[in-house]
DNA sequence: AAAATAAATGAGAATAATTCTCATTTTCCT
DNA sequence: AGGAAAATGAGAATTATTCTCATTTATTTT
């Protein structure tokens, strides 16, 4: 049976929190968001359900910009697109993503594929 | 006119060192590497050469794995595969890299590209 | 070649992202 | 409702990386 959790889950708010944008947030910057719902909510429990969410498959880490990891709560294989300048992370969904999944190569076993693009975004080229 | 550089810059053996490995080390193994040659390189200055390379384009940063960054000299685009048991970063040189470079996708002026597979290496999988 | 200047380095402190600990609160199960 | 298990908050601990500053090494000037 599914749980229809009342109110007093900060997990689900974590997971809905990056589902509902495609700025490829920081646990700081999900953090951040969630601070006019649920002002209490402590950064351990995002790192603590971001890491949680990563580890199932919900969610994955597409990047880590500047140090600080970036992560996608769609799990569909898309290219990211990363600004030097301003630490953007954009989806680039028109790109395909080769696909080497279950693929083995020199040996290895390939269970991902990450294609990422870097460079200057939009905004930044002024 | 080209330094001969004597015994005394610790940036060259830091590049050389670089230069002779494709296991992609971190700032800290490549420290842990030149002990032998130079018992007393500090790693600030590994740190701080690697950014300067970096900067420079003479080196890459191809991955961040578990929150540590590696490095590689090999500028040539060439696919990389992160083991996600032994964080080993490898060289996937028989798969070809996709050419965004010079492209604008989205209004993203593109300047690099990187295609990054992940699974279990060949020593892995047991 | 010596003096003056600029760049590189070592050591350790400082910073910042992430993880851990533990006491408390909330949820789940019966 | 009662008790076990899971989730959370607060802050300490950890870890990678950067910074500071005094010293050393390299380069330029005379």
């Amino acid at each position: 049976m599914e749980q229809t959790t009342k109110q007093f889950k900060k997990r689900n708010a974590i997971y809905e929190c990056l589902c509902n944008t495609d700025a490829h947030p920081s646990a700081e910057k999900v953090h951040a968001m969630l601070q006019a719902e649920h002002p209490d909510i402590s950064l351990a429990t995002v790192y603590r359900n971001l890491a949680k969410f990563k580890a199932e498959g919900k969610i994955t880490s597409v990047a880590t910009v500047r140090g600080v990891e970036r992560f996608d709560a769609n799990t569909q294989p898309h290219v990211h697109f990363v600004c030097s300048s301003c630490d953007a992370v954009i989806d680039l969904h028109q790109i395909p993503v080769p696909h080497y999944e279950a693929e083995v190569c020199n040996g290895c076993q390939v269970e991902s594929c990450a294609l990422t693009l870097t460079g200057v975004c939009d905004k930044c080229k002024m």
